[in-house]
DNA sequence: AAGTTGACTTGAGTGGAAGCTA
DNA sequence: TAGCTTCCACTCAAGTCAACTT
């Protein structure tokens, strides 16, 4: 549904002034995320979501008030965090308390007993930290040391949660600390397994897409010109080996746009004309945004040992050494190193979606049928669509769609009130339309696909320096009521058609202009930017300060490029970590305020996986807050939902609770919850008191921090460093020291079942959460009907077995009838595999609820280094289909030649 | 039919650097 | 000219829906 027609400038205007207008004082959203599942109703009620005790918002207010989110929160709730939920870690042992090792305590939720000691513990180290904190150099043979140290495990590593006091040696060393004290490891190789040659046994499918870790031939290649996800053999591919920059190169930013920009129009080429009034906190002196470091011990698994790194620098030096000859396969061959991303650039633009066709049903107003003009009614449509969502029961959102709604049925229309409409016919109608679909046979169904894959096949794909690469997405977004997430304050406003007026295209020179696809229109500007990768982009209706892009798929090499140099470059880190770890040790009673919330910060970033946190923008607002600590409590909404990261953390989102627990409580991303108790050293502790001291629960804990300053210190410690990299670093190395821990061969299955074990522990670290499905609990009492079931087949096999023993006959079955006599061999034999199926399923139900809440996908997508899931699969004998699918072999497809030895 | 998976959608972050201002 | 502000580009993220599997 879509009006092509209205949504002229006007609205658009209109609606956009909307936003400056004075908005609901409210306080947000403490709730968890919610869910925006059209399913609203029926999700709430069902849900347990997460068990978490206090559904108390971060804010501190109750989130009784917030009816809608709590049912939403489902997902927020706490049981994700590791420490929080005893299960977390099945597979660290996490419960036990022990003694901090260096990094902090358990980080179990439950203070632990032990918490004493751990404090105890922090001090020595503290004690110790400074003295090798002063560089931070990478070792000249990283690997060697550190794998064994601490230090360079991530949170969940290093966590002695697991450690028993036996472990107390190790408890001593701090963060940082370690340096000094277990450096002793020779260097390791991996163990046998590497050696095994298992590349051969790892095989991708030819069809996979792309990559195959052996090309296979690809299929259609149009003359000369290689597909992206499938390598041919005969592409020419411009970017050859030689080109390829280092990461380091790649970092290099390009200048900014090109001037080879093409205005269409008459208007102005830039797009930039409109300026932002607001700006962030940073600035603002006044408000001490005290910002306080909170520390929390992440989640750490015990897992302490992953011994089996191989030294980076043999590392190293294979994967240059491969470089060149993989670029075929991989194609990553990145682009120059001036910022110049491609040379030639060719595709079709992006496709709209159709016009509107209005259905002619009608709305009731006040009980009576209303006649809407075909804008009127699409817009009422996209309303009546969402009647089933949780959207609907919020404030927000129906009154900032009653105002756009308003500017389109003018003044005087008869629809005044939104709580005199019902929208059911409408509703019903399009119930019903969805339904007719569903009923169609598969031939229809298949023709309808086809026809519109026939559409839309011109605008999947781009060239790329000669190589056919797919786009990711050609189509621009139709109209519709903007679903933002959490409390967003601007939930519900008309999200209007974007016209080829509105989009700028980014092509090569020299190659035709895609044809505008809408007769008597024409693209807003062409570009010919070869220092960026969009292909288009157009200014988001809702923000119009903000970019909507199209970019190409993951699976292209452009993008492939840009993730493995992601993956390297937090692999570099690896070799800096110890001593950064030193360092903001050391700096944890540093005198300078700022270092020492620097070196908090940096902690809890490398401990909890915690994000940057940048500032909002719309700087106008935030000032307002600095200026004035009441104002800024009342007018907590601004033009985006009130989430944080570490950076942005209030005091209200960090408890101290002696001796040395924090307690985070906190609205990340997406507005998934946040929520950990985890013990760390007293001096962070004491840190994270004396951040807080003198300040509301609002105001920012690190006081003198941003992302920019803290980055901007990143980046003398490591070239190209930043805290994201901390995020990645640690999931990928969390991954590989689990693999390592856990996996003992066995059947496939059960490596299968110990890549998932892997796989969830860094979902939990990075906080992944996805919400509980509709079916979840029915799924479970299913589950548990079939073990009832079971159970009492088990009982009466155990009476025929007594009753055979005693070589009596059987008593007749539950129907009545007689049962065939069987030796007591056989029905011991049918008792131990009723035993084993009710086993089975009592697993199944174990993994159902401890997944329940948890996004697996996410690090599978962002985080994990494919090569360490391709080079363990290749160790193995796992194949790799079983770890990715489809869509992860083409976007991985420059990591599946991998040596099996590869270690992060 | 129920359950699972994966493609797709689009919102929400991060962070570099140009541009502006004191 | 330093430091902030804004622009810009790109990664990360969860939800949805339809297709596929069991």
């Amino acid at each position: 549904m879509t009006v092509e027609a209205f949504a002229k400038t006007n609205l658009m205007e209109d609606i956009d002034d909307d936003d400056d207008m004075p908005l609901v004082f409210k306080r947000s959203g403490t709730t968890s995320k919610q869910n925006q599942s059209n399913s609203s109703s029926h999700n709430q009620d069902g849900r347990s979501g997460r068990q978490v005790p206090d559904v108390r918002s971060p804010n501190g207010q109750s989130s009784s008030t917030h009816k809608v989110k709590t049912t939403a929160s489902s997902k927020a709730s706490p049981a994700v965090s590791p420490l929080t939920s005893p299960k977390a870690s099945p597979l660290s042992s996490r419960t036990s308390p022990a003694p901090n090792s260096r990094t902090s305590p358990a980080p179990n939720s439950r203070p632990s007993s032990s918490a004493g000691n751990q404090a105890k513990n922090v001090n020595q180290q503290s004690n110790i930290a400074p003295k090798e904190s002063k560089q931070v150099e990478p070792k000249s043979e990283p690997n060697d040391e550190a794998e064994d140290s601490e230090d360079d495990k991530p949170l969940s590593a290093r966590v002695p949660s697991g450690l028993s006091k036996s472990n107390s040696s190790h408890a001593n060393k701090v963060l940082g600390a370690s340096t000094s004290v277990q450096k002793s490891r020779p260097a390791k190789k991996e163990d046998s397994d590497d050696e095994i040659p298992l590349a051969s046994s790892f095989q991708m499918k030819s069809n996979a897409g792309a990559s195959t870790s052996k090309f296979s031939s690809s299929e259609e290649v149009k003359p000369k010109i290689r597909q992206n996800g499938l390598p041919s053999a005969t592409v020419l591919s411009k970017r050859p080996p030689g080109e390829v920059k280092s990461a380091a190169q790649a970092s290099v930013k390009k200048p900014r746009h090109s001037d080879a920009s093409t205005p269409v129009s008459s208007k102005q080429p830039s797009v930039k004309t409109e300026k932002k009034t607001e700006d962030d906190d940073d600035d603002v002196p006044l408000s001490q945004r005290i910002k306080k470091a909170v520390t929390s011990a992440s989640k750490v698994s015990s897992v302490k040992k992953a011994t089996k790194v191989v030294s980076s620098s043999m590392k190293k030096t294979k994967k240059k050494l491969k470089k060149p000859k993989y670029s075929k396969s991989s194609k990553l061959q990145p682009s120059s190193g001036d910022g110049q991303k491609w040379t030639t650039l060719e595709h079709n633009g992006v496709i709209f979606p159709p016009p509107y066709k209005p259905h002619g049903v009608k709305m009731l107003y006040k009980g009576k049928p209303v006649d809407l003009t075909p804008e009127q009614e699409e817009v009422a449509t996209m309303y009546a669509v969402m009647l089933d969502t949780e959207y609907l029961t919020k404030q927000q959102f129906k009154e900032n769609f009653m105002n756009d709604w308003r500017k389109i049925l003018g003044k005087n229309h008869v629809i005044q009130k939104l709580e005199e409409c019902d929208f059911t016919p409408i509703y019903e109608w399009h119930q019903s339309e969805k339904e007719k679909k569903k009923q169609m046979s598969s031939e229809e169904k298949k023709t309808l696909r086809e026809e519109k894959l026939k559409q839309e096949e011109k605008y999947m794909w781009a060239i790329v320096d000669g190589v056919k690469e797919k786009v990711g997405n050609f189509r621009v977004e139709p109209p519709g009521l903007f679903r933002g997430r959490g409390e967003h304050p601007k939930m519900g406003k008309l999200k209007r058609r974007i016209r080829p007026n509105d989009i700028t295209i980014n092509i090569g020179k020299g190659v035709p202009v895609p044809e505008c696809p809408i007769p008597g229109q024409r693209w807003k500007e062409v570009r010919h930017d070869n220092t960026v990768t969009w292909l288009a982009f157009w200014n988001d209706p809702i923000n119009p300060r903000e970019f909507k892009y199209v970019f190409l798929a993951a699976s292209s090499s452009l993008k492939g490029q840009s993730d493995k140099e992601k993956y390297e470059k937090a692999r570099r880190l690896k070799d800096y970590i110890e001593g950064i770890r030193s360092a903001y040790t050391k700096d944890f009673t540093s005198k300078d305020p700022v270092k020492r919330q620097i070196a908090v910060a940096t902690y809890l970033i490398d401990k909890l996986a915690l994000r940057a946190g940048n500032e909002k923008r719309h700087g106008m607002m935030q000032r307002l807050r600095k200026c004035s600590k009441l104002y800024f409590n009342a007018m907590q909404d601004d033009d985006e939902a009130d989430t944080v990261g570490c950076c942005t953390l209030k005091v209200e989102n960090v408890e101290p609770v002696p001796p040395n627990i924090l307690k985070f409580d906190f609205l990340g991303k997406d507005s998934i919850r946040y929520q950990n108790e985890v013990a760390v050293y007293e001096p962070v502790f004491k840190a994270i008191q004396q951040f807080r001291s003198g300040k509301k629960g609002g105001d920012d804990l690190f006081d003198k921090l941003d992302t920019s300053k803290l980055n901007a210190h990143l980046k003398e410690l490591m070239p190209g460093l930043t805290a994201k990299v901390f995020r990645t670093y640690n999931a990928s190395f969390t991954l590989e020291q689990q693999l390592t821990k856990l996996t003992q061969g066995g059947e496939l299955a059960d490596k299968v079942a110990v890549y998932n074990v892997a796989n969830k522990e860094v979902a939990i670290i990075c906080n992944h959460q996805r919400t509980v499905s509709k079916s979840h609990s029915v799924q479970i009492s299913r589950l548990n009907e079939k073990i009832d079931e079971l159970k009492a087949v088990l009982e009466e096999f155990k009476v025929d077995l007594a009753r055979a023993k005693k070589g009596k006959p059987l008593v007749n079955g539950a129907d009545g009838k007689a049962k065939r006599n069987l030796t007591p061999e056989a029905l011991q034999k049918k008792i131990d595999q009723t035993n084993v199926k009710i086993d089975n399923i009592e697993r199944q139900i174990e993994t159902k609820e401890e997944l329940k809440t948890v996004a697996l996908g996410t690090s599978k997508i962002n985080y994990l280094d494919p090569r360490i899931t391709v080079a363990w699969c290749k160790r193995h004998e796992v194949p790799i289909e079983k770890m990715f699918n489809k869509s992860l072999l083409a976007k991985f497809a420059w990591a599946m030649d991998v040596e099996p030895s590869f270690t992060f």
